[in-house]
DNA sequence: AAGATCCGCAACCGCACAGTG
DNA sequence: TCACTGTGCGGTTGCGGATCT
């Protein structure tokens, strides 16, 4: 795809651009026996005429076979855009919560769709706030709006620390990354307990109690490492569509005041006027129209 | 039918950071 | 403490296919 730009001496016999069928074969040959290791050695042992960094790109973004290609579903799309709102650019750190797409997919997947998209429904892709009106939503409401702002930076923080630990997981599971099966499910939890998971949320995990009247997490184990956002509608949804209507109901803040019941999360002041700015500021009836237009594509 | 334009996505680049000696 | 190396991340590029004129 991408023309190859002018090459040093060193990398001189190195082969940049495309790559070919065949190379595609000799990588994934060679991760499958050894797995993934030094990448800055691999291309030698795999007899191939790339850059380590090349390799580990081609096999992280499409040849791995962890990933999901094809299109984004439409709760895909809606965690990519609460995420964005979140904690912005941080592809990496989404990655956790959409499991079997890559950053580069995701970022890709923005930058050319959802990105248009918000623009076209009037709302900064940047901010998540209406473009006509900036003192809405996050930053602009004095105490309520720094709440939540408050609240938003806890949970980037929490979401990071969530992805960096499958990263860890991921590099420490070389093997069983090769399977099918997302590292974060498996039945053997050691691996997230030594690296710090448990503690890192112990500390945390009041927080989600917060986070879960925004999205409707799948269960209330909110310690579950395979916690992802959750909206319980499937393929293209109606505006007028009865599960979709359910969602907005179950997402409101009397949920989150239920959670706010449970054992995990008892102890935690769920700021009930920040929620209910939230849903104020029109970003929730907001992601539902954008994610419900038809193939908003500008083409055509 | 053919040229122009648009758009998606794979791949590259530069930088930051962690690990090591 | 510093230099070096390896790895990961986000931004950007440009090819190639789809669509428009």
């Amino acid at each position: 795809m991408r023309r190859p730009s002018p090459i040093s001496e060193k990398e001189m016999v190195l082969k940049r651009g495309s790559w070919t069928e065949e190379e595609d074969k000799l990588l994934a040959a060679y991760v499958k026996k050894h797995g993934v290791g030094s990448w800055s050695s691999l291309p030698e042992k795999a007899g191939l005429q790339r850059c380590g960094k090349s390799c580990r790109l081609r096999w992280m973004n499409y040849l791995s076979p962890d990933i999901k290609r094809g299109k984004f579903s439409l709760q895909e799309e809606q965690t990519i855009i609460q995420l964005h709102a979140l904690i912005g650019n941080r592809w990496s750190t989404m990655v956790a919560h959409l499991p079997k797409r890559t950053d580069n997919e995701i970022k890709n997947h923005w930058n050319t769709r959802l990105k248009k998209r918000l623009m076209r429904m009037g709302i900064d892709p940047m901010t998540h706030k209406p473009r006509s009106d900036a003192s809405t939503f996050l930053c602009g409401r004095g105490k309520k709006g720094s709440n939540l702002s408050h609240m938003a930076q806890w949970e980037s923080a929490r979401l990071e620390a969530e992805a960096r630990l499958v990263r860890e997981s991921r590099s420490k599971q070389i093997i069983p990354r090769l399977t099918n099966q997302h590292p974060l499910t498996r039945s053997d939890s050691n691996q997230l307990t030594r690296s710090g998971r448990t503690e890192c949320l112990d500390v945390l995990k009041a927080w989600q109690g917060v986070v879960a009247g925004m999205f409707a997490f799948p269960t209330q184990d909110l310690s579950s490492p395979t916690l992802t956002l959750c909206f319980p509608f499937n393929g293209v949804a109606d505006a007028d569509d009865e599960s979709s209507a359910g969602w907005r109901e179950k997402t409101t803040m009397a949920e989150a005041e239920e959670l706010q019941d449970t054992e995990s999360v008892s102890d935690v002041d769920v700021d009930v006027d920040a929620w209910l700015d939230f849903e104020d500021s029109g970003v929730v009836n907001c992601w539902d129209r954008v994610l419900n237009l038809p193939n908003f594509s500008s083409r055509g």
